[in-house]
DNA sequence: GCCGGAAATGATACCGATACCATTTCCGGA
DNA sequence: TCCGGAAATGGTATCGGTATCATTTCCGGC
């Protein structure tokens, strides 16, 4: 029975400890070097003979060594993660841009933590277990947050990108839009479309009420004072359109144009009006905002506002990678604008 | 000239020493406890008196501790981080998958870390990156792993979840459903309806190929061998499901219905159909995957194969968190199943 | 063959937390 | 009052890398 434990089936190679993970020392004795000239090997090739360089990679493929980012971070003050927070990503416009924003950032060999939101009040408590993990740069959505949030980003000391919004005075960085512009365009757009009569099927999040406001100020200007509005919670569901629709139909408001804070949204609106046999646009124009992509091919399509989201993520992801490497930003704040798109619904 | 530099406007209260971080130590010093006091005030409230648990977080207030968890992480070997890789999120059903996911991290302490792997071969890379951060858990899309890929992982002793597909050997954990049996139910649905000329407009990603050659198989049975497509690259966009339709035409294919590998896709065909004059479904018959929130609000709505989603997520989430904790999985393979949804344009 | 500086490598300390075990404090019961 | 065990707290070592500085090796030019 004393025998020495019979060595595992395959693997004649030194086999990798079970239980104990291969460490740098473990590679480096292996190697025959010093634990740092592994470390070398791998972080900086350049600094090592080409020979040592080979035979140090022969030895991590044939052990199976997966460096510790963890202690490499800690000791070197950089974890090569950038954060991201969201407030959702479900039905949202926020998806192209965590798309390129990601892209963009593992190009240059960083890792994205994501936050999601939900539009509470759990950016708070999000943002302070994040910022324990040492992320090198931050992207947030929004320019609304709370002092305590603030406070700790800029102690931080890291840089941080806010986006889908404008300031003057963001955190840091900023990389969006003018939402109450935004608004204001579809108000002109559906007056010069004739219409007085405007209601508006909206989503509760902030963003949207500054377009609201943008909207209704532009209306005022027109001597529109009443804009009925029926409120929806965020995510904008398809649904969520319809049952706006029907809830302004069912108060009595009697409107010739709808505008909707999304084009999904939008589009439940354009489904509800056809269902109760209203044609668009002649009997209801409707617009959206967004451009989502099937905007351009329902039917009718769908006249809305386009925003480079994608642009967006890109351009926050390239702000936060000339901060960590030392560049200064010339634009801190960059406006990337919106486009009305008209379609066939208004 | 060689004063004192003044002190930075604001704060009277104890200035953090620009640039250096507080550490633990310095919290502990404050409060006149040792910091693994601190540390188990913050970490397991439970294990300390009343009083030093007030005197700690009143200095942790004070002084805008923020705790390294890089540190924590490397000593405890627990990270808190669960890692999910995804190809894509525009106009992909995983944004909800992901969304289910994260919250229902998010509500057990995890953070997560998003890998887009874009349906390339860069997710070996990007594993071998992550498996770096030693994540808790991590999540896949898909069950097509490379060799080194499924090595590592297994090597890593970490929760696999493996999801949206089906096998009976994951490497680990798996949450999905048949893409083969999904594919059988289109074909017999669009054969129910008497259709012998079928079309598909169809996405290059690996789970919509295991769905055509089900839809080809029950098209076979029934005596069909030939299928015409057209092979359109992710992610499946609204213009390509048009341009794939087009494309079928231009080939001469005359079909009486079209299968497309997702709703964006199918939505687009029947955008082109109707703007060529054809009546959906009368002329055309058209069914989608996925189920996208559009799919029931469009006109005419769409017939489409509806998965749930968030529940993929959200099942792969406790799956990894029971695992975490230690408690055993009952069932390593789920299959949530699919459900064929009949609308207007077939 | 010798010299000097660059290139390559190594020794040591350290990042900031927590595991582990030891010590002190506290409190009810004999 | 004393005792014993639980509760609270602390000392020290350690996780696994890399920064820093020191040392050794190498090589061309004189």
């Amino acid at each position: 029975m004393a025998r020495t434990p019979p060595r595992p089936p395959r693997d004649a190679a030194p086999a990798p400890r079970a239980g104990k993970a291969v460490t740098i020392r473990d590679v480096a004795k292996v190697a025959g070097v010093s634990p740092i000239t592994v470390s070398r090997a791998l972080n900086n090739p350049e600094l090592v003979t080409p020979d040592t360089l080979e035979r140090v990679r022969a030895v991590v493929a044939r052990t199976g060594y997966v460096p510790n980012f963890l202690a490499g971070s800690l000791r070197s003050r950089r974890s090569r993660v950038i954060a991201a927070v969201f407030p959702q990503i479900t039905n949202s416009m926020f998806a192209d841009a965590i798309q390129a924003f990601t892209d963009r950032l593992r190009a240059e060999g960083y890792e994205v933590l994501l936050g999601l939101s939900s539009y509470e009040q759990r950016e708070d408590e999000l943002i302070a277990g994040i910022l324990g993990r040492r992320p090198e740069g931050i992207y947030l959505t929004g320019i609304n947050h709370s002092p305590q949030t603030r406070r700790r980003l800029i102690a931080s000391h890291i840089p941080v990108v806010e986006a889908w919004d404008l300031t003057p005075t963001p955190i840091d960085m900023l990389v969006g839009f003018s939402h109450e512009k935004a608004g204001a365009a579809m108000a002109r757009h559906l007056l010069a479309k004739g219409h007085r009569r405007i209601g508006l099927v909206w989503g509760k999040d902030p963003r949207a009420g500054v377009r609201r406001r943008g909207i209704e100020e532009a209306l005022a200007e027109a001597g529109i004072d009443a804009v009925p509005a029926s409120l929806e919670p965020p995510p904008g569901k398809f649904q969520f359109g319809r049952e706006g629709f029907a809830d302004l139909l069912r108060r009595g408001e009697r409107v010739s144009a709808v505008a909707c804070s999304s084009d999904p949204l939008a589009q439940g609106v354009v489904a509800e009006a056809q269902q109760r046999g209203l044609r668009i646009p002649e009997d209801l124009a409707v617009i959206g905002f967004g451009d989502f992509d099937f905007a351009a091919h329902t039917s009718p399509s769908l006249t809305t506002i386009a925003i480079e989201k994608a642009r967006i993520g890109q351009l926050a992801a390239e702000a936060l990678i000339a901060r960590i490497e030392g560049r200064e930003v010339a634009e801190r704040v960059v406006d990337v604008g919106f486009r009305l798109v008209e379609r066939e619904s208004t």
